[in-house]
RNA sequence: GGCGGGAUAGCUCAGUAGGUAGAGCAGCGGACUGAAAAUCCGCGUGUCCCCAGUUCAAUUCUGGGUCCCGCCA
């Protein structure tokens, strides 16, 4: 092990599906090991949406810190460079506290830009710009991009408007193309080594199960108040064009909200969504390298699977790996 | 009981001037560099309700039947 290892904070990320199963052991985990959570979501960030995003109690926060949880207001854009901010300053104040970081969430893209440290720093971004570009048609977004920047031009679907958008915006805001600043970063972080060492832990479940779990949460949230809490935002005066009203239930309570749906509507529809989203994660998260992955139906239950894991941890914490 | 409308993909429906059919949603797979619960891409064999008739050929036309939905009784 060289002295750069050596110097390395240890982390560990528990990884998985929507309803898996994540936060059950994050909590256990940061019991036996003394650990605090560093939250992936990128809905939890928010205050107030609590019932839709499945935060954990006050009391649970109290017992054992959370990070990266009530951040932002909904009207307060937060992007992954603000969580790989985030996420880095609460892990060395953790850490220095003599703590262990937990990671633990359902956001792969914020997981995918911690790890690789990704997002680089000087590029900024707009909405402003953002907003006037997203009155042109999408044809005319891709000629632009085709004219200034070929090579992303070529990276982006002519119809993946959002990429289109952010190709554009990067060349406005700095004079410089996307391609430009990746292939520089890419050079970059060849050669500096990641500060973390982290244990991915890896949570799965057959999508019959998976698909159970999801369908009871989204109802036991639609039983505890979600379409309450959706009411008191747009009564506050929150848009429900904002990106933090675009994720599922939101959405579809606010067209409740509206009249354009009915509630028994809305509540399918999250359902629905939710799966989509838990396939969409799998996508990612089957791509992550050196997962330990572990069926959740298959290995005997969750008491089972935190007194297997604690050694484990604890081995890659002493860095024996 | 009478009159009309309908029956096509898991769902809602389009279509074939007769040559065995296609959209949206769902489902499945994939992508992802500052919106990521977002955004985007790919994947469509199904007794075209049943029986008979006309025809080289019927999901399509004709007759009968079954079921569903309206309206009138």
């Amino acid at each position: 092990m060289s002295m750069a290892d050596e110097k390395k904070i240890p982390l560990i990320a528990i990884i998985g599906p929507t309803a898996v199963g994540k936060t059950a052991l994050s909590l256990s985990l940061a019991r036996a090991l003394k650990g605090e959570i560093v939250s992936v979501d990128s809905r939890q960030v928010y205050r107030y949406m609590d019932v839709g995003t499945d935060k954990v109690s006050r009391e649970v926060c109290r017992e054992i810190p959370h990070h990266l949880i009530n951040v932002a207001d909904p009207d307060q854009p937060f992007s992954a460079a603000d969580f790989v901010r985030g996420a880095q300053d609460a892990i060395s104040r953790i850490h220095a506290r003599g703590f262990v970081p937990i990671l633990a969430g359902g956001t792969p893209f914020y997981f995918h830009a911690f790890e690789r440290e990704s997002l680089c720093e000087e590029l900024p971004s707009d909405w402003g710009l953002r907003e006037r570009l997203e009155k042109l048609p999408k044809v005319e977004l891709a000629r632009r991009l085709e004219d200034v920047d070929p090579e992303s031009a070529r990276r982006v679907h002519p119809n993946d408007g959002v990429r289109l958008l952010r190709a554009l915006e990067i060349f406005e805001l700095t004079g410089r193309t996307a391609t430009q600043w990746y292939t520089e970063q890419a050079a970059r972080s060849g050669v500096r080594a990641s500060r973390y060492a982290i244990f991915y832990i890896g949570l799965t479940q057959p999508y019959e199960i998976l698909y159970e779990r999801i369908e009871r949460r989204v109802r036991e949230q639609f039983e505890s108040g979600y379409a309450e809490e959706v009411k008191w935002l747009l009564d506050r005066g929150y848009d429900p064009r904002l990106p933090a009203l675009q994720g599922f239930g939101y959405r579809e309570l606010v067209r409740y909200h509206e009249g354009t749906m009915t509630y028994e509507e809305a509540l399918a529809g999250d359902v629905r969504s939710t799966k989509a989203y838990a396939r969409r994660q799998r996508t990612w998260f089957t791509k992550f390298e050196h997962v330990r992955w572990f069926d959740v139906s298959q290995c005997g239950g969750a008491e089972a699977l935190v007194s297997e894991l604690v050694p484990m941890c604890e081995c890659h914490l002493a860095g024996e790996e």
